[in-house]
DNA sequence: GAGCACTGC
């Protein structure tokens, strides 16, 4: 041993399991975090599991030979000596070292979490890598799946109290958890994976849990990333105030080498020169299925429909030297069953001696990160994606084809080497590699609008938003920008506070001022309809339009369309759906996605059990008139941020007070062009437009936000004019109506003009 | 008269 006995250090602590089966608990005897790695081999090898007492399984000892395998396990003995040592780790891993499911199983065996009621976290960026590892380690420690060993994920926790204490959650699931429990004091030990993904609640966590190791020096904390990105976390992590990085444990990756080309000259045209390179490795190159990276929807399916017609071509013309090729689409947007597409065979040769048949998969990012294609060996990788943008002086984020990170075509790279040596093709030459790309993709939390998160930090405690220590620390534009927006609904007061209202809407997993409006709702007594339409804002387009069938899809949408705007069809659609639900093909008839129906009635469930938490009621009236008033005007307690007024007859609009100039969508279903349009996003695509709108009265914004519409602080313009204009005939007909009342002071209810 | 990179609560 390198490092001090530890049993000369701490007496034993009470294992729970030792005091009725004595020494025939393996674990008997063993000090939480000193513990060697001789120790847990012979617990591994064992016969009884010595977290459950259960004799183990053939199938566990058969899982257990594969694991020793694992590059990750050769070093257990160097891990519980640095984990014994230190309370924050840096860790790296390829992939195929076997971090994931290993280090949190050795955590366990150090830690012993189930002698002190406590559980070990691992989080995840995605809820399907939540579930599936921790279906694995359940298999590898011989236990069932969500006693023991369990995963929290939104919609549903696989998890037992008082059993599970090895956990693993969405990294967004432990934040929400932070915001009941500050000092996180359920977990001796948080595992935080993936960490170089840097996704907003990671790098939320990731300084959350760095003040945390201060207050509380009985957690340990684990930060697994890729190599690039570890210097960056051993010295955001360093342990003491001289600037000593925190320690790196590294683990190599099990991994085939990948050979990289780059072009001579750089491609004018990407999609073009993608499709050349495909086609000329499926004539040239040694068998094996092709993997090309494309930035979005559109430009993969017509991508695919010339590889078809050109691959064809080429068989037609070459049938002895050149097999048949299938050629498979990859986005998030498709059907789940066609997703599955991508795991089926390539092709077989056409004739028994000739030519082997290729597949080749065209995907967005997705392919990048969420899902591993099996025997890919040759990688496309023309540079681009679509990445989020926000731009906080017009408040607008947006999606925007740009040029790849060095460590995002490093990863596109590697997916060509899973399982043989492979080869990646880069549609850009090796200068711009080296000189033009980025290291890092930049992390979310610098391109995001983030009016959520600062009301999570608020609501976690964090005052001094703008010193918060962050791995990187987004532009002071951007708070600004969030912190405005919340105290203009009321969420914080003018100190940067968190309000009551605030703190019930940091509870609703909504933007801001979704939260806002649905909170508000029962007072026009349309809760009910609101809680549909916010729970119908919040997942994808419902609306399925075919490039064959657009007629067809657009009469089906018109049927179920409201004249009076956007949110209020929404409803239309879900009360439709819920009450032909006995109709399997109602959905498919409507041209509507049912995954995305079912998936808005879950959210709206979810938010209805936090509404009555908070006993706000679930209201509606039978007069089809006053609920849509009532809806409009509680759009208006919420987005009232997001008006634009309607300038000339020619259909243009200008946002008020950004006096952006935008256009109606094209999908927006208003019978005629109000002049005042409350919208629920701004999209930057070919031309700005707003998206999802409803028609409203300019009396409700000044009645239900004044401070925002208050025309002393108002930018001149058409639109203050007629704002002016509204306020002045309102001010007379209530001196006429009531003598000296106020219209601000009037009752909610009474509003209507 | 157009889109929906990807996640997450």
């Amino acid at each position: 041993m390198s490092y001090d006995n530890p049993y000369t250090r701490a007496p034993p602590v009470k294992n729970a399991a030792s005091s009725s089966l004595g020494a025939s608990n393996p674990l008997h005897g063993w000090l939480p975090r000193k513990v060697y790695a001789k120790q847990v081999r012979e617990a591994m090898d064992g016969d009884v599991n010595p977290f459950t007492q259960q004799p183990l399984s053939e199938s566990y000892k058969k899982i257990l030979q594969a694991r020793k395998k694992l590059p990750v396990f050769a070093q257990m003995e160097e891990f519980l000596k640095m984990f014994s040592e230190n309370q924050i780790i840096v860790m790296v891993g390829e992939t195929g070292s076997g971090k994931t499911t290993q280090i949190p199983q050795f955590v366990c065996f150090s830690d012993l979490p189930h002698t002190k009621g406590k559980m070990i976290a691992c989080t995840q960026p995605r809820r399907v890598a939540a579930m599936s590892v921790a279906k694995r380690v359940a298999d590898e420690m011989d236990v069932q799946l969500g006693k023991q060993v369990g995963y929290s994920i939104r919609f549903e926790d696989m998890t037992e109290s008082g059993t599970t204490f090895m956990k693993y959650m969405t990294d967004g699931m432990l934040l929400r958890e932070a915001m009941n429990d500050p000092e996180l004091s359920r977990y001796s030990t948080i595992i935080l994976d993936e960490a170089h993904e840097r996704t907003l609640s990671t790098d939320i966590l990731m300084g959350l849990l760095k003040a945390l190791a201060k207050r509380r020096s009985d957690l340990k904390i684990i930060v697994m990333s890729a190599t690039l990105d570890a210097l960056k976390f051993q010295k955001y992590f360093s342990v003491s105030t001289d600037g000593t990085p925190a320690p790196l444990f590294k683990v190599p990756g099990r991994t085939h080498p990948v050979e990289v080309f780059y072009t001579q000259e750089p491609e004018p045209d990407y999609v073009e020169a993608a499709i050349r390179t495909v086609l000329m490795i499926h004539r040239a190159e040694d068998p094996g299925d092709i993997l090309l990276f494309l930035t979005g929807e559109e430009e993969i399916e017509d991508a695919c429909r010339k590889i078809k017609l050109e691959a064809d071509d080429l068989m037609n013309q070459d049938p002895d030297s050149v097999g048949p090729l299938v050629c498979i689409p990859l986005y998030s947007s498709l059907p789940p069953q066609q997703q599955q597409r991508i795991f089926d065979p390539a092709p077989p040769a056409r004739t028994p001696d000739g030519p082997r048949g290729r597949k080749v998969v065209v995907s967005t990012n997705i392919a990048e990160t969420s899902l591993t294609i099996d025997g890919i060996v040759y990688v496309v990788d023309p540079g681009f994606s679509k990445q989020k943008v926000y731009n906080p002086r017009i408040r607008v984020e947006s999606l925007l084809v740009s040029p790849i990170s060095k460590a995002s075509a490093q990863q596109r790279a590697g997916r060509a080497g899973r399982t043989r040596p492979g080869k990646c093709f880069r549609l850009y030459t090796e200068k711009d590699f080296m000189t033009e790309l980025e290291e890092q993709t930049h992390p979310e939390i610098l391109r995001s609008n983030l009016a959520n998160t600062v009301l999570e930090l608020v609501k976690l405690g964090i005052t001094d938003l703008v010193r918060f220590d962050y791995v990187d620390a987004p532009a002071p534009e951007t708070l600004m920008r969030a912190l405005e927006l919340l105290n203009f609904l009321a969420a914080l007061d003018d100190d940067g506070k968190l309000t009551h209202l605030g703190s019930i809407m940091a509870e609703f997993p909504l933007d801001p001022q979704m939260a806002k409006m649905l909170i508000v709702s029962p007072e026009f007594r349309c809760s009910n309809e609101v809680l549909t339409i916010v729970a119908m804002l919040s997942v994808p387009n419902v609306w399925i339009r075919p490039p064959n069938q657009r007629k067809e899809a657009d009469a089906a949408k018109a049927m179920l369309t409201v004249p009076e705007g956007d949110h209020l069809t929404l409803l239309n659609v879900f009360n439709n759906y819920m009450q032909n639900k006995h109709d399997k093909n109602w959905a498919w008839n409507n041209y509507l996605s049912v995954r995305a129906l079912v998936q808005a009635e879950n959210v709206r469930s979810q938010l209805l059990r936090i509404m009555e938490r908070f006993e706000l009621d679930l209201v509606s009236t039978d007069d089809q008139r006053k609920l849509y008033i009532g809806v409009r005007q509680a759009l208006c307690c919420g987005f009232f941020m997001q008006v634009a007024h309607k300038e000339g007859e020619k259909g243009a609009y200008l946002t008020v007070k950004d006096n952006q100039v935008v256009a109606l969508h094209p999908s927006c279903g208003l019978e005629t062009q109000p002049e005042w349009a409350i919208y629920h996003e701004f999209v930057l695509t070919t031309k700005p437009y707003i998206r999802t709108v409803t028609d409203v009265k300019p009396e409700w914004l000044l009645e239900f936000a004044p401070q925002y519409f208050d025309m002393s602080a108002f930018p001149d313009g058409e639109t203050k004019r007629a704002l002016v204009r509204v306020q002045s005939k309102r001010a007379r007909k209530f001196e006429v109506a009531n003598g000296n009342s106020k219209p601000s002071d009037r009752p909610v209810k009474k509003a209507r003009k």
